[in-house]
DNA sequence: GAGATTTCAGGACATATGTCCTTTTCAAAT
DNA sequence: ATTTGAAAAGGACATATGTCCTGAAATCTC
């Protein structure tokens, strides 16, 4: 991770947002610039929870780790989103392992600064408030289709979603290798049963498989199994 | 439902849940107390949200219906609770259907004064974040337990955190009827599913069930197959 | 480029879960 | 008490999903 000193470069995001004034100028000095490497791990699960991350550019996976060791990825999560804000106002330690999957870009503030200045700040609260009400409604929706859904639709429902990811547009590039596992992992399942179903999907042309991606060829189709694409935001 | 003047009995209620400061005194004539009977609604997905619902004291079950026409169970709620907060902040209509399985008491407050005088105002703001944090925190949790772990496990944990509801003590009663079709679908499983689990339990001596409840006899054995319980609160 | 090593896809089997239907239980009505 | 109808439990079967393992493919090392 890289500290950047550059407040004209995170005021520019600030703006790029319309959160200027979500902060009081007190603040703003407390506020630094991070750059995170594909990899890098901006919080683990169970450690202590000091800083307020909001991110800007790129995308981290959130996941979580049994007892038993098995990975669950609760969600991926593009700007503007914030790492960090329910163990802020719940006072818990880290709740998820949260990770870029992709160069990133976060604005960093210390929960001693927010506690110090914004604790009674309604901007801040009201942002807060909206984010956080967005996540949990997203989750909530999350959680009902995964209990209502079988694998089927939901593995249909993510090829959908994550084919307009930032790339390509139609022609989607899903990595064969860790984004499938991934995927499993998103979805609740295993990596054996979801290679079963997406051979199942080849097999009735709805998708094709090289060695490096895999390329939705019948979008109605899949469409038609997800019913409404989930997975989306 | 019936909608009580009694204005003392709300501010008894506000004193109670130390919340009396959440709301401007401006705002105080706006809130009624109502009182609903076990089986009535509160609100229904899909239509329009006009009033936040702060729950004083009963029992409410929150689930959705799919297209296909599956219910699914997504909490069970007492007090403190809010029915309504995502709906006010997101401007959106109402997510799920909510309905009164006890005796119910609420305290009603329309989003129109809520927005003339709430907007900006700091207690409420960060009454309403506290209380929504801890929502996402459990439906973050809820959503791994129930992805990670079979229905005999999830099972297990209902069990145990059900016996515990404000009723009997150790000697539990949950009523086979609808409490075990509900138990269904908050677990996210069919009554036929749920039943054989059940049976299994039964058969290796961890509960009894006789014609009106289910009783546990070996509170280990279960708190084994649960692991951690949750579906606790 | 050939062997060694890792990664990945798929086979075989066991188990978990869903659906549909039949049997059983319980309670209301007569 | 008998009948009758609704509701709950369980049987039978099909399908979905998990686990373990093997063979194929890719990658690395020298």
């Amino acid at each position: 991770m890289i500290q950047s000193a550059n407040h004209q470069q995170l005021k520019l995001y600030l703006k790029k947002f319309a959160i200027e004034d979500v902060f009081p100028s007190k603040l703003i000095g407390d506020l630094s610039l991070c750059y995170y490497e594909q990899g890098e791990h901006l919080c683990m699960q169970g450690d202590n929870a000091c800083e307020l991350f909001i991110i800007v550019k790129g995308k981290v996976k959130v996941f979580t780790t049994s007892s038993e060791g098995n990975t669950l990825i609760l969600s991926f999560k593009t700007p503007l989103e914030l790492i960090g804000d329910i163990e802020y106002v719940q006072k818990i330690d880290i709740i998820n392992t949260v990770e870029a999957v992709s160069p990133l870009t976060v604005v960093r503030i210390p929960y001693k600064a927010l506690r110090a200045h914004c604790e009674n700040h309604p901007p801040f609260l009201k942002f807060m408030l909206g984010i956080i009400t967005q996540k949990f409604y997203v989750k909530s929706d999350f959680l009902s289709f995964n209990l209502m859904h079988s694998v089927d639709v939901r593995l249909a429902s993510y090829l959908l979603s994550h084919s307009f990811d930032e790339q390509h547009s139609l022609v989607t590039g899903i990595h064969s290798t860790e984004s499938l596992k991934d995927a499993a992992n998103l979805i609740g399942t295993s990596y054996r049963h979801l290679n079963r179903v997406l051979l199942k999907f080849i097999q009735e042309g709805l998708v094709e498989r090289n060695s490096k991606s895999i390329v939705i060829k019948d979008w109605q189709g899949l469409k038609n199994i997800a019913g409404h694409s989930l997975y989306e935001k």
